[in-house]
DNA sequence: GCATTTTTTGACCGGTTGGACAAAGGTTAG
DNA sequence: CTAACCTTTGTCCAACCGGTCAAAAAATGC
C-alpha cells in the first residue's frame, strides 16, 4: 500500500533540520496562520518548491514542530519527583522551567499560540498524557502536604501558577522589557525573576 | 484639509458595536491575520461591503478593538491604590484581575495575541503610558515594604507574576480545563484558583 | 565517461482575501 | 411627490498563498 519508506540521507535530514529551524523562527514570530510559506523558505534559504520538497505541506512542518516541542516541552515536569526534599524539588522545577523560558523562548511562544487558538492539534495529548502526567504530579504533591512538609494548598493551581509565572517571561516578554525599562534590560531580568519566584513559592510553601 | 467631520448617527453607533462585538469573537479566537473580513461580516449579519462602509478596513477595525481593550485592561491597575491596607489592597487587585479573565477571555486573549507578536502597534503605549502606570504602583509597594507591612521583594516581578497567573485562566483556558478534566470542569475553578492565590501571594507577603 | 537518482528551480494554477465601486434600495425633509 | 441623503449589495479586481509540475541541474554509482 504504500512505497518503501527508504530511510533519509544525510543531506535530507540536514535540511530539513534548517527548514525547521526557520520555521520556528517565523511561526513563532507571526503564528501558523500569520506566516507564510515563502516566509519560511525566504529564512531557510532556499526556494519555495525546494522547500516543498522536504516537506509535503504547511501543515506538515507544523506537526513536526510540534511534536518535537511537546517532548521538550513537557521533560522538566517528568523531571520532578519525589524526592526527600519537596522545598528542594519543587525549587528545582521552578528553575528549570525559568531557565526554558530564557533558552527557549521560541518553542514557548509557538506552544502559546497553539494554545490561544484553542489548541486544535494537540487537544488529545492535553486531554490523555498531560492531564495524566499533572494527575501524578499532584498525587506526590499531596503526599507531600498530607505528610506536613509543605502548606496545604490546591497542587493543581500551584503547577499553573508555576507554569504562568515563568512562561510569562518568554511569551509576553516585549511587555516585560517594555515596563523594566532600557536601564534594567539585559539578562538580568530572568536572576531578579528567579529570586522573586522562589520567595513566592517557597516562602508560601514553608508556612 | 478634512471634510467636516459631521457626528455619527444613531444607526451608525449601533451597526459599529456590532462588528466590534463579532470583531473581537473572531479575532480572539484565530488571531487578527488569521481571522477574515467576511468572517466578522458573517458573525455580525451583514455583507462584507456593508462592513467596509462602517470601517475603512480590517486594520481600523482592529485598532479600533485594541484602543478600548487597553482602556478597560488597565482600569483594575489605576483603582489600586495607596490605602490603609496593603494586603486588602493587594487582595482586592488579584481578585479583580481574576475577575476580567473569568468575565472578558475574548479580550484577555485578544491582548495576549498581540503581545505574543511583539505588540506592533501597541509598542509605545507599553514603553509610555504602562511603564509609567507600573512605575507608579512599584513605588507604592516600596513604601510600604520600608514600612515594614509587607515581606520585601521585587515590586515588578510581583505585578508581572500577579498578571501571569490571573490572565493564566483566560489565555490558556483550553489546557486549564482540559487538565483539571471534566469532572473539575465548570465556573467553579475560578474560586479555586481565587483561593490559592490569595494564600500564594498573601501568604508569601506577610511574612 | 555515462546512466541513474536526487535536488533545485521557474512557471503556473486554483482558491482566497482585502478592498473598490457603481448601482439599487430605503429613509427623511420639504 | 420628489430631491437629497444614507444604507446595502452584487460584482469585480489585484494581490497573495498553498501547492503542482516538468524540466534543468547536480550528485552519485558504475
Amino acid at each position: 500500500m504504500e512505497t518503501a519508506a527508504r530511510p533519509l540521507t544525510r543531506i535530507q535530514q540536514e535540511k530539513r533540520e534548517v527548514i525547521l529551524e526557520a520555521a520556528l523562527d517565523v511561526f513563532s514570530a507571526s503564528g501558523f496562520r500569520g506566516s507564510t510559506i515563502d516566509q519560511v523558505a525566504d529564512a531557510a534559504g532556499m526556494s519555495k518548491p525546494n522547500l516543498l520538497y522536504y516537506f509535503r505541506s504547511k501543515e506538515e512542518i507544523h506537526a513536526t514542530l510540534m511534536e518535537r516541542l511537546l517532548h521538550t516541552w513537557l521533560a522538566p515536569l517528568h523531571e520532578f519527583d519525589d524526592g526527600d526534599d519537596p522545598i528542594t524539588e519543587i525549587r528545582g522545577y521552578i528553575r528549570r522551567k525559568l531557565e526554558m523560558a530564557r533558552d527557549f523562548p521560541r518553542e514557548s511562544r509557538l506552544f502559546a499560540n497553539e494554545i490561544l487558538q484553542g489548541a486544535p492539534r494537540i487537544m488529545s495529548l492535553l486531554e490523555g498524557e498531560l492531564k495524566q502526567l499533572v494527575d501524578k504530579k499532584a498525587r506526590i504533591i499531596r503526599k507531600w502536604m498530607r505528610a506536613g512538609k509543605i502548606a496545604r494548598t490546591d497542587p493543581y493551581h500551584l503547577i499553573f501558577a508555576i507554569w504562568a509565572t515563568t512562561q510569562h517571561y518568554a511569551d509576553f516578554d516585549v511587555q516585560v522589557r517594555a515596563v523594566l525599562g532600557p536601564d534594567r534590560d539585559g539578562e538580568g531580568r530572568f536572576e531578579d525573576a528567579a529570586r522573586f519566584l522562589e520567595q513566592l513559592f517557597i516562602g508560601c510553601l514553608k508556612a
